[in-house]
DNA sequence: TCACCAGTGGAGGGTTCG
DNA sequence: ATCACGAACCCTCCACTG
């Protein structure tokens, strides 16, 4: 379990929020500077893809990220529409990573361009949250060329949105620039936060905001107001009493420099759907291979194993098990969910499958459950399995991921695997191969 | 034998966030 | 009015244990 706090509990903190501005925009820009100044979005441009990250000339056209590509083509026909390029941007952000640690042994990564830094005890050597928010902001733009937006508070929840605050913002007219540092002074938290809408908390979606509506909570403050029974019997125990701190500008979550991933999936949605139970069967292999793949890298296994399948109509649903071993490998993993894939009916259209792995052990080298319900006599063990499956990683590592793979996962031509994970934002349209 | 209780963990659905 | 993917967390129901 987690230290709430280290020291002094009473200690007022200082805490960061660090936001990139349109990070994996700005990381393209940098190899294509003849883009600059142009609408630029990164995502899928498939029909049935989204917009990872839009530059703020793409902004003023009304698109952001989340936003389906079709849309985004139809409000800005001019934007350049690039695929993206995860492994690039992870490095990218690991340099970023370094210069937050110039600053505060405390980082907690929210993703690949956010971070929250706890700087209490850096008074002395850096100056106060404010002058370290000024330095991040020009060493991130001296050594990595980027913009960022930092937030300064006493706690992350107040930080975030202090960040949001010193954003430049892209209005139909130009772009405001924003002012970079934003801090919202002790003291004075109930006056920044109590005029904005509702669902500027944290955890607030479009289904919580619905709720709140009903009960005429429409800004932060409108929510102090409201009783606390009233608040915990429409949204539940633990949401409740969660947003009703927030609203009061309490949030002594800690920043967390460790945090361990507590599961591992993949899931994919094809360009069309899939009819056959042949289909879905070559797409199971190809997803538990890759959820294995990583499983191994990270040096776990899993317990649990749970198959999504969402339907053309949009329906979803979950299939999970539990095994008593925790297992790393893709055959593992097919024979743990190929029953229950079997339960379930193609033929009304499939457009997404998914496979997830939690409840993290370390990795069985025995006989496992799986093993031992598989009546394939001929199979090798689940030692011999493992062997196998490292091999398979060390061969990935020389040449590269899509060198080894399934054999139903083999393109047309035969010359590549087809790996998972190579389309982040969406399919793309067969019509553009 | 029954009723109840507290705790745990699995299964499945949902919500939110970036 | 049809739109990804990856992950965390919450809720409810349920079975089992003691």
């Amino acid at each position: 379990m987690p230290a709430r706090h280290v020291g002094r509990p009473s200690a007022q903190r200082t805490v960061l929020h660090v936001d990139m501005d349109a990070f994996y925009v700005s990381v393209e820009l940098r190899r294509r500077p003849e883009l600059v100044g142009r609408p630029v979005v990164v995502g899928g441009a498939g029909g049935r893809g989204v917009v990872a990250a839009a530059s703020y000339e793409a902004r003023r056209y009304g698109v952001h990220s989340a936003m389906p590509s079709t849309r985004a083509r139809r409000l800005c026909p001019d934007a350049v529409f690039l695929s993206g390029d995860h492994a690039l941007y992870a490095s990218v952000s690991a340099e970023v990573r370094s210069i937050f640690d110039r600053y505060s042994p405390t980082v907690e990564p929210l993703s690949l361009d956010e971070a929250f830094l706890d700087v209490s005890g850096a008074a002395r050597l850096f100056g106060d949250g404010v002058s370290i928010g000024h330095r991040i902001r020009d060493d991130v733009r001296d050594d990595l060329g980027l913009g960022c937006s930092v937030g300064v508070a006493v706690n992350k929840f107040l930080a975030k949105l202090a960040s949001v605050a010193a954003k430049p913002v892209a209005r139909p007219d130009g772009i405001d620039p924003g002012p970079g540092v934003v801090a919202v002074e002790p003291g004075h938290e109930l006056e920044f936060l109590h005029p904005l809408p509702v669902q500027r908390l944290w955890g607030v979606g479009p289904a919580t905001l619905e709720r709140l509506d009903r009960l005429g909570v429409r800004t932060v403050g409108d929510l102090t107001r409201l009783d606390e029974s009233v608040l915990t019997a429409a949204l539940g125990r633990a949401v409740g009493t969660h947003l009703r701190a927030l609203a009061e500008g309490n949030d002594d979550r800690p920043v967390e420099p460790d945090r361990r991933m507590k599961s591992i999936g993949h899931e994919e949605t094809y360009s069309a759907d899939l009819h056959t139970v042949d289909e879905c069967g070559r797409e199971l292999v190809r997803l538990a291979d890759a959820v294995a793949s990583r499983l191994r890298a990270s040096g776990q296994g899993a317990r649990t194993l749970t198959l999504k399948v969402r339907f053309a109509g949009f329906r979803t649903i979950t299939r999970s098990v539990t095994g008593a071993d925790a297992v790393d490998t893709g055959p593992a993993i097919v024979s743990a969910l190929r029953p229950l894939l079997a339960s379930i009916d193609p033929t009304p259209g499939i457009r997404l499958l998914g496979v997830s792995s939690s409840n993290f052990a370390v990795p069985s080298t025995q006989l496992s459950l799986w093993d031992q319900l598989d009546d394939d006599a001929a199979r090798p063990g689940p030692g011999v399995d493992r062997e196998t499956a490292g091999a398979i990683d060390r061969i990935r590592e020389r040449f590269g991921a899509g060198a080894i793979g399934p054999a139903s996962s083999v393109d047309r031509r035969g010359l590549r695997v087809v790996r998972p994970g190579s389309q982040q934002w969406g399919p793309d349209d067969p019509s553009a191969r």
